[in-house]
DNA sequence: CACATAGGTAAGCCATGACTTACAGTAAGT
DNA sequence: ACTTACTGTAAGTCATGGCTTACCTATGTG
């Protein structure tokens, strides 16, 4: 999972306010910049955020269509779940 | 993150469709029982599973609270994002 | 009272990956 | 053209943590 790594969610949460260069992520971070590069590289190769060139500076930003992968995911395993965990309750006992 | 390793989130996927013993769910796996056990150490430890003693077996379970954390901070993350993209596309541009 | 079954724990090995420094490349300014 | 600003990439180091084997405990069973 692409955000396991805590410094890497950092990352991905200092993008939730918007659109964000590399270097102003990176300044905000106990890491170096490289570190950070490389982090971005992996959220984008999981589909989590999207950059663009402006200028000299590349701009990240969080791409909704990845946050609603794991949305689906979630939900999916939340009605699977639950709905095991209400029959147990009727049920009674605890199956084998 | 509890759910960042393949093999643990394996592990709470066994448990999807409703209670198991520690060795059912082992003898689905590629990996050794103790493994599990480990890995079931860290689901509890983060909320996620509970577990009951039947016997001299331990079952455990999907705790329907720790589901409910990571949705309640996955569509707190989803609407911040989502509304900073929006404002973001309406404005054109992209800021610093 | 053995004996078998089920599972948690300890110690140690080893691979994954996160981080740093150094380097290379591209765009803007003068 | 030269310099500055900003970033991606390479190579190498080092710590985190997942896995295994071995051992110990506890609960049923004959």
């Amino acid at each position: 999972m692409a955000l396991a790594d805590p410094t890497r969610r950092r990352v991905f949460e200092e993008l939730r306010r918007g659109p964000r260069s590399v270097g102003k992520i990176a300044a905000r971070m106990p890491v170096s910049r490289p570190a950070v590069s490389q982090h971005l590289a992996v959220l984008k190769k999981a589909g989590l955020v999207g950059d663009r060139a402006l200028g000299t500076r590349r701009v990240y930003y969080i791409d909704p269509k990845g946050l609603a992968a794991i949305r689906i995911w979630l939900d999916q395993f939340w009605d699977e779940a639950l709905s095991a965990f209400q029959s147990e309750v009727e049920e009674g006992g605890v199956v084998e």
